[in-house]
DNA sequence: CGTGGATGTGATACCGATTTCATATCGTAG
DNA sequence: CTACGATATGAAATCGGTATCACATCCACG
């Protein structure tokens, strides 16, 4: 059923059954002889038909590298709470880390399909910049930088940097580091650049052979414990750029008798719901996820009400969290 | 700029245009004609104008009571890569537990917006019902039994089932159980089901006081702990209706210097990654969500396909992980 | 050589809504 | 009494595509 046969159905025409899903300008009668008719029919409007005009979809394109990890999902909660208030709807594309469908779903949002973009990246090359270049909604990019775009970042230099520098202050001499890919600005880079400082400025060198870098899973955490453990001086403190990389390097040392934190300290990033009732709570840093999403998902409504071209970065803080596994040596 | 636009850019017909991105019957000059053109101009077809005349959205919605909970972010990655080989697109509503707002994406799904529906449920009303009725595309349920429908569920009586059995058979005499909202057939009614049968057949009473009813979280699942050790007699062995609830019961323990698995045994359902680096580590059930969501997807792309009337129902068995918080006592 | 199937083509009707436009009615201010 | 703004209305143009249709080639087959 279409609009006309519906209005045909309840008497009146359609340019009537138009206002009352829109706005006014509508006598009482037949707004009641519509509801009425809407009721006996259950006809609902198509929405494509509706875009077509009205160029609106009220859909916001969100791109994630993946989607079961507890911090990424926590992000998108945010997301979803703000613009599900607006009466917007998400068009989730999962990107399972793969660039190629990052670059594809860019350009199927660009098919007028979204209102807004929302951009959870990991990488940026410069296909992704001519890409992002050529869009002609709103994009917004959580957990990243980039020049040109409205941002939300966390703080992950100094995440790292504080984390580290806890662990150094409690005595320990050989601090070794489990990072992740450097092409992730971010998660990689900056918290790895995070960890060097605090070590130099303890007076310590950072030794390659004690710096690994591990994919985002337990998993990859432990493997990376194990070498670490290969060298012969072993590390008494290992920083780790997620949780889930310290997980997995306390797993190993759970396993192989190594006690934390007395033979070696471990202290991770994000705050993970587990890190409480791991085998040894284990330290970390509360990154604001959540209202990463939110203030994200509101700097795409601002941007998309007033298509203004000032860009700013947004970027939140974070709260130590200390627990057992960088405990006191003594 | 529109199609007709941009077919006199390219120099030919509009028709031509539509070929292109289509079907064939399209000489190859002007095949290059157009692929010159669209790099020159960047134009992309609206997805919309398709969609009114095609029918076509490419798009499955997908309902799920929350986002950052591991047991349904499994379910969706399931979802996405199925669907997403085959171009689908996933709209997703984030219904946040609020029956309210999974009526309305219900509503929302009618309007001619997607190809076909995934309802990741948790308890179903007389309004479900007949909104579901209502539905003009294919609907797909995960994780409940509803008759009528496509479904995908586990096996959650026989996981219960046997997770209990497994800690009865060491020995305990106190069985005490957490289980989830009961409204919640499954994972509420089916699992505490199971616990109750297991029991009475070790010849076993189930007690009220050593029932008590969480949410789906670790918060929940310490508080209810905190109330079953309040009686006194102490509770011998805790079967929780979800890891989550296991691992705020694991923390009460410790922090209680109540000693898992000597003084009481817990178990629970779900798998999830952090099991096995809890405090204790975590006797549990496996449950194939990912393979859950693959299955509910292809169910829906058959039936997208057939239209066929014809619904089945497909429980998906569970692997039982024995680690240390069940280990024998002696 | 005639016929028919496969291939190729552009004009145009059509999808189902919104938006515009021309017009009507009514209360009220001047 | 007139003029004007606010309210109300339906016909028709419009949005940007796809589907249909009538028609043109071309090659192969009997």
């Amino acid at each position: 059923m279409n609009i006309s046969e519906f209005a045909k159905e309840a008497g009146v025409s359609v340019s009537a059954v138009s206002r009352y899903f829109n706005d006014g300008y509508l006598a009482d009668d037949k707004r009641e002889k519509i509801k009425a008719a809407l009721e006996r029919t259950g006809y609902v409007p198509s929405y494509s038909a509706r875009t077509v005009r009205s160029k609106v979809t009220k859909l916001i394109g969100v791109i994630l590298p993946k989607l079961s990890s507890e911090s990424i999902s926590r992000v998108t909660e945010g997301i979803s709470d703000v613009l599900g208030k607006e009466g917007f709807e998400l068009l989730l594309v999962n990107t399972a880390n793969d660039y190629n469908r990052e670059i594809s779903s860019l350009e199927l949002f660009r098919q007028n399909r979204v209102d807004g973009v929302i951009l959870l990246a990991s990488v940026f090359t410069d296909l992704h910049r001519s890409l992002l270049a050529k869009m002609r909604v709103p994009v917004v990019i959580i957990g990243q930088q980039l020049k040109g775009y409205n941002c939300v970042c966390h703080n992950d230099f100094g995440a790292a940097y504080s984390m580290t520098k806890l662990m150094l202050s409690k005595g320990v001499k050989r601090p070794a580091l489990i990072c992740a890919n450097h092409d992730d600005k971010a998660a990689g880079e900056d918290r790895r650049k995070g960890f060097e400082k605090a070590v130099e400025e303890a007076g310590l060198t950072v030794d390659p052979k004690y710096c690994e870098t591990a994919k985002f899973s337990m998993e990859s955490g432990y493997e990376k414990a194990k070498r670490l453990f290969s060298n012969r001086a072993k590390p008494d403190c290992i920083f780790c750029a997620t949780d889930n990389i310290a997980a997995g390097a306390m797993l190993y040392c759970r396993e192989n008798g190594i006690k934390v934190p007395d033979d070696v300290m471990i202290g991770g990033i994000g705050d993970s719901r587990f890190g409480r009732v791991l085998y040894v709570p284990l330290s970390t840093v509360h990154l604001h996820y959540k209202t990463a999403g939110i203030e994200g998902a509101k700097m795409l409504l601002s941007e998309m009400e007033s298509r203004s071209q000032v860009h700013r970065i947004l970027q939140l803080e974070y709260d130590i969290i200390e627990r057992e596994s960088t405990a006191k040596e003594n």
